[in-house]
DNA sequence: AAAAAAAGAATGAACATTCATTTTTATTTT
DNA sequence: AAAATAAAAATGAATGTTCATTCTTTTTTT
């Protein structure tokens, strides 16, 4: 048990550190060497709880985006009209981006760039199926335009990441203001 | 002359190697010697074009971004109205991203990850400032929504690289019907 | 005492950049 | 106009470094 649980600290430890290098310096620019020394760990060590580092890389994404999907769909249930299912997640999902920027800037530079393996990422789009349910229901129901899920995601919840990776850069900086404004941004892009 | 000639059809073959290769690998994954193999030319050879790799990846993504400007605002001026403006700029953009995806997918990388210079960075966004210029007058005129710059890009043309690297990982076609749809929600989600 | 985990040092490959030469181009001299 | 010279461009082969990964030894856990 404590065994166990000095493991998955150590686990833990190196992720966050993997994320934190990606995020500042990308993939390739970061040495395991750099990421044993900020988990506090020799080198060698990484080899026991991970392949090697495309390993790594591939775990580390596809646990923050469950994490991100965990978050985004918990209070989440089909039986709200779709409408107030949408404002839910997307909230959720803003909710996420501002809290857990780290996370979201990581997932981020994986979905935008070839440091992820292309299993991994089919896998983690996987996740987001409630929400493909969601639009399904609401093109059936004539208030969700009928077009590609690709459309729908790309206008409704992409732009989030964009405003994500500007706030990083200091460039803007995203209230509680702008997010009731992006909200309504995004519904008025996919409504019918 | 001949010999400018020719120094140029080098330069150009180098920045086309490192588009390609930087796309499908990602910059430093990417050798010099490999972009010198595609290039046609010798490793030593890129330092006479460019003084490092740094260098060289920051004077494709100007270069690169300034063929992205140069195209999209060549049909626009001033004196057409905000929304017809618009939908000029918007289409022109999205043309560029269609039959130049290398070039736009090379853009959405540096635009997203630690791989560019802040200086050079902030030198591409400037090219933009027609659209930011139209968008000003639109708030003025009552027929664009009086929010963030940053907000309006994310919603209204942000939304086409995702559509660009979804298509480019064979998840999805951007159909001409497509890009009439995604033109429509665009407007959608900034017009008042 | 045996097994597992962790560590630091070692290994070997890959790579950005430089060096010493060669080739090409431009300029000057016959 | 041809030959000779100077300058620039280009090259392939080093160089020195960095880095992922492995090896051997030590420490910790069972």
């Amino acid at each position: 048990m404590a065994k166990l649980q000095k493991s998955i600290d150590k686990r833990n430890a190196l992720i966050k550190a993997t994320i934190q290098l990606v995020n500042n310096s990308g993939f390739h620019a970061t040495p395991m060497s750099k990421i044993a020394k900020i988990a506090n760990v020799s080198p060698a060590t990484i080899y026991i709880y991970f392949e090697n580092k495309q390993d790594l890389v591939n775990q580390t994404y596809l646990e923050v985006k469950t994490k991100y999907t965990d978050f985004v769909f918990k209070t989440y249930n089909e039986s709200i009209s779709v409408r107030a299912g949408f404002e839910l997640i997307w909230k959720r999902i803003a909710e996420f981006n501002i809290n857990e920027c780290e996370y979201s800037f990581f997932l981020n530079q994986c979905n935008n760039t070839p440091i992820i393996d292309e299993p991994s990422r089919k896998e983690g789009i996987r996740h987001l199926q409630p929400l493909l349910d969601l639009w399904e229901r609401g093109k059936k129901e004539g208030v969700v335009k009928p077009i590609s899920d690709y459309i729908l995601y790309a206008y409704s919840i992409n732009p989030l990441s964009f405003l994500m990776i500007a706030q990083k850069q200091d460039e803007f900086e995203l209230t509680k203001v702008h997010v009731e404004e992006a909200f309504l941004t995004a519904w008025d892009s996919i409504k019918l």
